[in-house]
Parts: C-alpha cells; structure tokens; sequence
DNA sequence: CTATTTAGTTTCGGTTACGAAACATTTAGT
DNA sequence: ACTAAATGTTTCGTAACCGAAACTAAATAG
C-alpha cells in the first residue's frame, strides 16, 4: 500500500517533468535515445556502439540511428579511437552538458513541487 | 553545490529508470507520448485532444497521433463525448495501468538501486 | 600473407512521425 | 435557417526510424 503511494509519487513526479519538457519545447526524444544520452554522460568512459548495444539489448544500427541523430542536435560527438581504430568513442559536448543540467533542473522543480508547484505554470488542473 | 549534486542524483535515477525500461523492450515511447499517457493517467478527467494540445504546446495533430499510437497500444482509449459530440474523451485501459504501474516500480527501483546516499543518514524524500 | 573475426555503417523495404492546411462533423450565434 | 466557430481527423510532402542483412575497414589468428 504505501508502495503504491510511492510509486505513484514518482510517477507524478515524472509526469511533471516530461510534461515540462515537451512544454519546454525540447527535442523530441525516445527513451532509447534518452537512454544513450543519459548513460555517455553519467556512466564512465569508454563508450563504444557494440557496449551501448549489449547495455541497451537493442541492435548495433540502432545505436548507430540514435547517434546520428544525437550528434546533429549537437548533444554528442564521435571520436575513432586511436588504440583500435574501429572502435568510435562517444563523447559529451557543451550543448549536451547544458541540456542534461537543465534537464536534472526540471526534475528537482517537479520534485519540489510536491503538490503545488507543478513546473509547468499551470494552474494545479494539470 | 548541493544542487549540483541534486540535479546529478536526479539525472542518475533517470538514467537507471530508462535504460532499464530500453532494455525490458518496454515500447520505445517518445516524450510527447509518454507526457500524454502520464497525464491522462495522472491528472484528472476529461481529457480532450485540445486540452492536451495546449497543456502541451504541441498542434492537434500531433496529439491524435500519439492517441493513435497508444490506442494501437492498447494503452489508452477514445470515447465520443455524449455532451458534446464534437469532443473525444481519452479514458485508461488495463494495459496501460499495468504498463505505469510496472513504470513506477522501475523509478522506485532506481531510486533504492545504490548511489542514493548523501551523507544526511535520512531515508530519501521519495 | 591470407583468413577470420570484430566494430561500425549503410542499404533495403516498410513503418511512424512531423507541421501546415484542408476537411467533416457538431455546436453556437443571430 | 444560415452563418460562424469549435473539435478532431485526414491529407500532403518530408524526415526519422525500425530490424535484418550486406558491407567497409581494422585487428587478429593461423
């Protein structure tokens, strides 16, 4: 029971931020591009597509469509790596950086709100 | 610095809880979709495919085909509104209470899973 | 040196999604 | 009744994406 009421919760909350985000006019991302994201930024390097594959049990093209896609919003680059030059490293940028701090933002907001605040300026309806 | 930390905490629940629900073969749901399946599921009835187009800053359009999607699905259901004819009111399904249920226990997950520690030796808010 | 394995990309056919604009249907205004 | 407005869907042309399989390039084995 009270796990119920925790998960839903955490649900709320997470419903406050993908709310705001999409208000936010972010990019439209999947969860398997988010994933990719999320997981170059917080997890250690290297990354490479065949380690991303297997973490994410989704196909090498795959990766490689969300890569590509990742890299023309700017989020992420490719680098080859010198040690084993069909390996491609996948690392952070700037733009990337920035989008995932404010992203984090939007999170803590949601959280806070609690009840009230809801981080989307809307009146507590919605 | 203790929002630094926060924001970074947040972000790692997000990442755990997606790269896990990437790898159960959840559906690859984007943004937009998930927004409006958490809403509907959250937030009080009626929904309307207007409502949801402003609650999100998205045209109608798109909003018919995330419903479409989900309705395929079978996550979400269409019901002609008897008051006004002109009106679509999105109701739930099983599935799709099943499917946040099963959502919200994988951020519960990630938010016990480890790296929750902040030195306070207080359980976490959530 | 050739064969095999490995890493990542590209191709293939088909699906899904986008915004803008046009559309049918229903309600409201006069 | 006849017009105007509102709701949601469809169409249009375009772009993104899917898994399977073929492919290039690099490293390793024999």
């Amino acid at each position: 029971m009270i796990v119920e009421i925790s998960d839903l919760q955490a649900l709320d909350v997470w419903r406050r931020t993908v709310v705001a985000s999409v208000r936010c006019d972010a990019p439209d991302l999947s969860a398997r591009q988010m994933s990719l994201l999320l997981t170059v930024y917080l997890t250690p390097a290297p990354h490479t597509v065949r380690g991303l594959a297997e973490l994410l049990k989704v196909t090498k093209p795959a990766i490689t469509r969300a890569v590509d896609r990742l890299t023309e919003l700017g989020m992420i680059r490719r680098k080859v790596d010198e040690n084993d030059r069909r390996s491609v490293l996948l690392q952070r940028t700037v733009k990337g950086s920035v989008f995932l701090r404010e992203y984090g933002e939007l999170i803590v907001a949601a959280m806070g709100g609690d009840g009230e605040g809801d981080a989307t300026g809307l009146p507590p309806k919605y």
